[in-house]
DNA sequence: TATCAACAGTTAACATATCAACTAAATTCT
DNA sequence: AGAATTTAGTTGATATGTTAACTGTTGATA
């Protein structure tokens, strides 16, 4: 007896670390989701307009890059973002090919709103979990980042 | 001086636990999307296919919940499994209303395939991050998943 | 037992994701 | 300089995701 025999050839579902992600990915949006939807805002274009928030302005390169989005994705999304006056868009002088991205007033008041309702719910994980806790799991999503 | 003058009035990139889940999926999941896709499987037929191994039947609305697949997307996904001989279906004798899933030897050896390919995969990250650290890893997701 | 609520799954309508192909501009190479 | 390559962003086709509404059970209640 090896303790081994009922193993399966492949990793279930308790060892699939993709798996895991997402599914606690999933358990902290579920705190998330009304806020983004009472402010009728995707998770999308919230990641978008969040990422706007940590610069002055921003090429659409970056910013596919930094949220995760495709660029055909980030192209589509950010048209609706533009018409809703919460971004804007102008070219870049030195190269005619880009342009750069920056929040409006607007969608710096609401991000902020967001962020706001969002740190209550923030607050009440870190209760749950401990500062601690969170504080090694950020840091073990990062070292997966950079080693993998 | 706090040491906290320029903090914006929301959570930043780097502490965003959404973000953080979702950047080290992605990051991790880069490792088999080649697999997947070299067997023509994506992400969410690959995540019902390992469902079904893990147990003989499995009724849809409990794949759904362990997939984290809505039930109209495994609805549809379903189809093409269907169709294509990996997985199967009968009629829940004791319920009208719901059926059974089971997978197909062809799925099993399908799944048993893309597993033993991923294996490499998980081993060798498992030596970057080390097995203590993917242990503490997956405790952590766990937590989350139970006290959130 | 008749009614009403809850549940399992599907469908339809719409939004978003993905992949490949494309335009146009900038870089690199010769 | 001129040709080939790379890069930034867009578009089109198709697949998948999402929400709401729907059918057909089953279960609870009165």
């Amino acid at each position: 007896m090896t303790g081994k025999e009922n193993e399966p050839a492949f990793r279930g579902y308790g060892r699939s670390l993709p798996m895991a992600l997402l599914r606690a990915r999933d358990t902290v949006m579920n705190r998330f989701r009304p806020i983004l939807r009472a402010h009728d805002i995707t998770e999308q274009q919230f990641r978008i307009l969040r990422a706007l928030t940590s610069a002055n302005e921003l090429r659409a390169v970056d910013v596919s890059k930094s949220t995760l989005l495709s660029p055909p994705s980030l192209s589509r999304t950010i048209k609706g973002l533009e018409q809703r006056g919460l971004i804007s868009r102008r070219m870049e002088q030195d190269d005619q090919r880009a342009f750069l991205l920056s929040i409006s007033k607007k969608g710096a008041a609401l991000v902020a709103k967001i962020g706001q309702q969002s740190e209550a719910e923030y607050l009440d994980i870190e209760s749950r979990i401990g500062a601690k806790k969170m504080d090694q799991l950020h840091k073990l999503l990062t070292e997966v980042d950079e080693k993998i």
